[in-house]
DNA sequence: CAGGATCCTAAAAGATACTG
DNA sequence: CAGTATCTTTTAGGATCCTG
């Protein structure tokens, strides 16, 4: 049990697709991005939409998210300390990708093996 | 200098968004895809369009993308053999996925850094 | 020409334990 | 709660040499 993502690096770091490409990079990006499309999230929610997932892996993933400008992170004061991620408007940009793979990936599952 | 992809494995297999990214998966695919959407391509031309990209790395996603139903691969007969990789009318379905990918980078990269 | 076979390195991911 | 720190494992990718 995991989780796909585009992970390597680009051949031309200004191609439109490799940009594209780095934004759902890494195991777990897409179910994350998705859970935040219906909204912020804590970090711990983020946590239990993904049982399997690592806090780890998530905070490198949210991270990338951050330095990407795709989502920003806002602390409560006081303790404990309470985080909410949410998805910044650039990070918005992502849904038609996410509604594309979603259908292409229905599309495949609708066709025979080959030809 | 290389190209990155979708490489991570799948939450649920059966998932449409992890069946799509399957497609993509790996380095350089979204390359090797883009040439075949333009044509059928022998080995060497496949090469040839991304010069660092391996011999070993064109097979592992020549092999891949056959695996998935996406391209074929035909060989000449007789000496030194020829072959030509084709998409099949699966791997055509990954047209207006790769068109989203460029625009969704194209948008990406016309935001501001955040928010 | 079109790969296969090896070996090696570099990342990414996972497990576990701990801290502000 | 929201992470950080380590360590170990896994896997992808690259380099080189060889073969039908």
């Amino acid at each position: 049990m995991g989780h796909q993502t585009v992970t390597w690096d680009r051949p031309t770091a200004d191609c439109p697709v490799e940009v594209a490409l780095a934004a759902i990079s890494g195991r777990w990006a897409t179910l994350v991005l998705r859970d935040l499309m219906r909204g912020p999230r804590s970090f711990s929610q983020l946590r239990a939409g993904q049982p399997s997932l690592s806090a780890k892996v998530l905070t490198e993933r949210l991270e990338s998210l951050v330095a990407q400008g795709l989502v920003s992170c806002s602390r409560s004061p006081g303790f404990p300390v309470r985080t909410s991620y949410s998805l910044t408007s650039k990070g918005l940009l992502l849904r038609p990708l996410l509604e594309q793979l979603y259908r292409t990936g229905e599309a495949l599952l609708g066709e025979f093996p080959d030809h």
